[in-house]
DNA sequence: TGTATCATTAAAGTTAAGTTTAAGGTCAAG
DNA sequence: CTTGACCTTAAACTTAACTTTAATGATACA
């Protein structure tokens, strides 16, 4: 298998964000692992992608750009940082799970919304619900 | 049942934010219903407590204090606005669906991590996963 | 070898969603 | 009838996460 590089175009299409995007991260610190060409021009390798991906997946996580900054820091410093990079993945663990349960909550009284209006619009008005809104 | 009102200070605690947030979005259009006393003291009823805690809903689903404007409109609009409400709330059942699915790939994402990071904690290095990070 | 298209940076601008400040009016208890 | 804790507004400020601009350099290909 060859190994192939990307251009910061590659990696944005890959992120589905603008380049500008990708330089923003850069600067912030959310790549110091990606390398460059004498030029200047980024090189993006696979892992590099593979990391784009991860750091995406944590700001889904609602990680702020600075903590994922310090995610950044622990992978430069390899196997020294392992456990606290196993304790951040962890506790993104219990933040998801608690997302979860609050959306489903979130979508119980949006069903419950649902099924209000549906009633309202069949009968042509709100007040069928009285003492509600 | 007496019909209790309640102070700005009330309905703040009931959202858990400040009394600022309340203002701010009073100010953007998004709590037309709220009556005033004559000094200019806002008056929040039980059903503008519930008003606000369907907003604080809304804005979990993702919408914007703009979107979430449109909706307290068709509030005032009364009975005339039922079939566009029902809509958007069709629309976010939907929205949030989708960010349950997103979210399940979120986890299942991070649980990979945790493993990966248990794994190579237990061994002390990253190596046993190469061409990984 | 021209030229279109890509890349680079620093610095300024944007947007949403509040928060803070300043100056002042209201209310309830003692 | 004062005092401390509330309330009001307009306007300025904050923050995060980008995005845009301007000036310039590199690359690919016909």
């Amino acid at each position: 298998m060859e190994k192939e590089n990307f251009t910061i175009k590659d990696a944005a299409r890959f992120m589905g964000v603008p380049t500008s995007t990708i330089r923003y991260y850069d600067k912030e610190g959310l790549l110091p692992f990606v390398e460059r060409k004498e030029s200047g021009y980024r090189i993006f390798t696979e892992k590099d992608i593979a990391a784009l991906r991860i750091i995406d997946c944590l700001k889904k996580t609602g990680m702020s750009i600075r903590e994922i900054r310090q995610f950044s820091e622990w992978i430069e410093q390899g196997d020294a940082s392992l456990q606290q990079r196993y304790e951040m993945f962890l506790e993104r663990r219990r933040i998801v799970e608690k997302q979860m349960a609050e959306l489903q909550k979130i979508l119980d009284i949006v069903n419950y919304k649902c099924w209000y209006y549906e009633t309202a619009v069949a009968a042509g008005t709100e007040k069928i619900h009285d003492s509600d809104r």
